[in-house]
DNA sequence: CGTCAATGAGCTGCGCCTTGTTCACGTTGC
DNA sequence: GCAACGTGAACAAGGCGCAGCTCATTGACG
């Protein structure tokens, strides 16, 4: 498909002629790299995320040649595509590994909170199905309320253990991985966790439009 | 910038209501992801390509809990943005840059008829301000006719040796590409590699609609 | 406005993508 | 219809994105 091709698609969907559709492609691209263009990241929830990215300076390599070549720093568009736009792009083939997934869990952790997540796992992809929905978003909701009534209650209290058994995994773990990196890295990564943190927080703040 | 942000920008562009907005922003977006899913590419000149890619299976990890993890294999959506959106999105920089390339180029191949797509380049970048653009697509315009000029005399020139050079290197280049992918078979390395010629060759095929 | 769903962040290791250059083909706008 | 421009393929090395999972925030729709 290329842009004639979509403008008729658009113009048969509204229903309008071909010039308005080719309007309203236009408006919608040029409204969409308007804004990445003037760094803002535009969402759109289904689809996907575009957004600019920046590249630092490097030495790449001329291919054909092998030569090296310095390539300046730049700023590039990206996207990432949505949830929805990857299910449906991945088709019946991600429905039923979702229905296995989804009948893995529940057997394999009824004690735990996984079976919420599981009905509403089924009850995302029997979304198309109207009556279905009905009986499934009824057992979600009651599934839902459970969860939600032992999540406050464990919430609390894994968070603690949670924590410390976070804090002794990472200990532990980091060293036996980066025996050859040593001690020394070892602070150097709390430094970088203390800093991602603190960009985190900053990321956040920035977010907020 | 979200949906809404996206539809209220549509709006004013095509003066319309923001109902029609949404309208034409849903339809332009599913007429993307419908082709797309459809196993189609999308071309949107400048914008960038939108098409699926497959991704076969492989074992990945579990980054928090480090486990192996069995990822099956899956078609995902992927987006190439444009020239022109790069370049857009690169803004100022990369004028600098094409500047500086363009006089590289008009230096080291003055002999040549890059000249003409130098200018071209030139008028490209400034396409973005009007004022700039009309001094400098004045200065394009001299300079495309001397092109023009030169183009025609040299095209006629330049047709029957690129055409025996065109012939000759295709000749050659082909059966020397196909005798070392028959050479090279005994190892794994060009196997794939073969296969992936097989793959291009495919694609190539599939391309021609 | 409220509810539900989507998204993003964070974690580690591996596969995909990007970069420049040239040429041939395809698309777009006049 | 044609000129001008854009796109994709091919090449090698480094950087980026993604897998699962949880939680918090945000967005969309009724």
């Amino acid at each position: 498909m290329n842009k004639a091709q979509l403008i008729d698609a658009v113009a048969e969907k509204l229903t309008v002629s071909r010039r308005a559709a080719g309007e309203a492609v236009d408006a919608v691209l040029n409204g969409i790299t308007g804004a990445v263009v003037g760094g803002d990241k535009v969402s759109l929830t289904g689809f996907g995320t575009f957004e600019s990215a920046k590249r630092p300076a490097r030495i790449a390599r001329n291919p054909r040649t092998g030569e090296q070549v310095k390539v300046a720093a730049a700023t590039v568009p990206k996207f990432r595509a949505g949830q929805a736009f990857k299910d449906e792009v991945n088709g019946a083939k991600k429905t039923a590994a979702a229905k296995k997934a989804t009948a893995k869990r529940a057997a394999a952790a009824a004690a735990k909170k996984s079976a919420a997540p599981a009905a509403r796992g089924a009850a995302k992809k029997a979304t198309p199905a109207k009556k279905a929905t009905v009986r499934k978003s009824t057992a979600t909701k009651a599934a839902g309320s459970r969860g939600a009534a032992k999540k406050t209650a464990v919430t609390k209290a894994a968070a603690k253990s949670t924590a410390k058994k976070t804090v002794s995994k990472k200990a532990a773990a980091r060293p036996v991985a980066r025996k050859s990196a040593a001690v020394a890295p070892a602070t150097k990564m709390a430094a970088k966790k203390t800093a991602a943190k603190k960009a985190t927080v900053k990321k956040s703040a920035a977010k907020k439009r």
